[in-house]
DNA sequence: AAAACGTGGAC
DNA sequence: TGTCCAAGTTT
């Protein structure tokens, strides 16, 4: 196979016999030992989709629950399109990224209203798909319509720059395309699909970011960085910043109609899930024992959201133990939790968050950060319910 | 181009 | 507890 030879550098080019053999050795392996999984029992196109948004920056252990749920309840692009919004968060709530759920069924919509009910069969007609970007339209071109097209995830890209010694920085949006290039002519003409996903099966097995088994790949003969003993050389990529410190209240607001949860709004994080008020501390006037915050009409954050100059007037309580912290890709929230029990709702009735009953919270689509205060709450106990469901 | 966008697992 | 990573897309 040629490869054993001495300094062998990056870019240098495989030849056709070369990548004939890359093939087989790919494929041969990927044939007796690919995974099962859920949904690749066929190559239904919708099948495909949901499973490839699903994937999108989420392991495979994490999607298959997921995926089995929803597809007995959505079983076709259909009945996703005409899906209740609160049903498909529910559905959606626990795997993160919550736009992909939004952006699934409004494509949902464009299959079944524009294309009425016929699928694009290219990647080029796929990518026109809300959610549906390189990487998906790609995946499912080559798997659901056999289109000879790379699709290049973050396994494909660790994969060919190890295998090629590609050093370009693949956090960077430019290195996509050229990864493409360099990718296409190797892709299997007769099975593009499969070697795709046998990419992704070598990347999350003998070829993963960490404790990766090169010695052992069954595509080791053509693994340069191996060759090189440089393997841990690549993929380069530069590092994200660290997330910015996002100090919150979190109000928990008790009366006898339960407790006031507000819906996140369209243009912030989570949008579409419920929590309970959170205003940042900056926003909210301590007082001097710093025992408590005292909530007035100046809570500019509270105002924004509620649209209403409230004189709220709570007599808040801290709620004990350590913050809740929740830490995202950017931002790591800590949430001191405060208390307020009133007697009556009739000062509250219009407030644009809604009361639920104890019971019925967790009917709602919540975030994680809802369910560790809610937690909290539990824990704590301080009104005495007994009504949790 | 760079930043926003969730969560869970591995170490 | 902290850091990095995982089948990316949108703005």
């Amino acid at each position: 196979m040629g490869k054993t030879m001495e300094g062998w550098d990056s870019m240098e080019e495989w030849t056709p016999a070369t990548i004939q053999a890359f093939r087989r050795a790919l494929l041969t392996w990927y044939d007796h030992e690919g995974r099962d999984l859920p949904w690749r029992r066929d190559h239904d196109p919708y099948h495909v989709w949901v499973s490839e948004v699903m994937l999108q920056q989420t392991q495979v252990q994490t999607v298959i629950p997921y995926y089995q749920n929803f597809m007995a309840i959505f079983p076709t692009v259909a009945a996703l399109a005409a899906a209740p919004e609160p049903d498909l968060l529910k559905a959606w709530q626990g795997l993160g990224y919550y736009s992909r759920a939004r952006n699934l069924q409004r494509a949902a919509q464009q299959i079944v209203t524009d294309y009425h009910g016929q699928w694009p069969r290219t990647a080029a007609g796929l990518a026109d798909l809300i959610g549906v970007g390189p990487y998906t339209a790609g995946a499912i071109a080559s798997i659901a319509f056999g289109e000879v097209v790379p699709a290049v995830d973050g396994n494909a890209f660790r994969v060919f720059a190890r295998l090629l010694m590609i050093d370009d920085d693949i956090a960077k949006p430019r290195t996509r395309q050229r990864f493409e290039n360099i990718i296409q002519p190797i892709v299997d003409p007769e099975r593009p699909g499969a070697f795709n996903q046998a990419i992704m099966d070598l990347g999350s097995s003998y070829m993963t970011a960490k404790n990766s088994d090169p010695a052992h790949s069954p595509v080791r003969d053509f693994d340069a960085s191996y060759q090189a003993n440089r393997v841990a050389d690549f993929p380069v990529k530069t590092k994200a910043p660290r997330p910015k410190l996002m100090p919150y209240y979190g109000l928990i607001i008790h009366s006898p109609a339960g407790y006031l949860m507000v819906q996140r709004g369209e243009q912030e994080m989570l949008s579409g899930y419920w929590t309970f008020p959170l205003v940042l501390q900056a926003d909210l006037r301590e007082d001097e024992a710093e025992v408590a915050p005292t909530v007035t009409t100046d809570i500019t954050e509270m105002t924004r959201r509620w649209q209403k100059d409230i004189q709220l007037d709570l007599d808040l309580q801290p709620l004990g133990g350590r913050p809740v912290s929740q830490t995202y890709t950017h931002q790591r929230w800590q949430v001191k939790l405060l208390t307020a029990n009133l007697q009556t709702i009739s000062d509250l009735q219009f407030y644009p968050g809604q009361w639920v009953a104890p019971g019925d919270i967790t009917d709602l689509p919540l975030p994680k950060v809802q369910e560790k205060m809610l937690q909290r709450l539990q824990d704590q106990n301080p009104f005495e319910e007994l009504e949790w469901k």
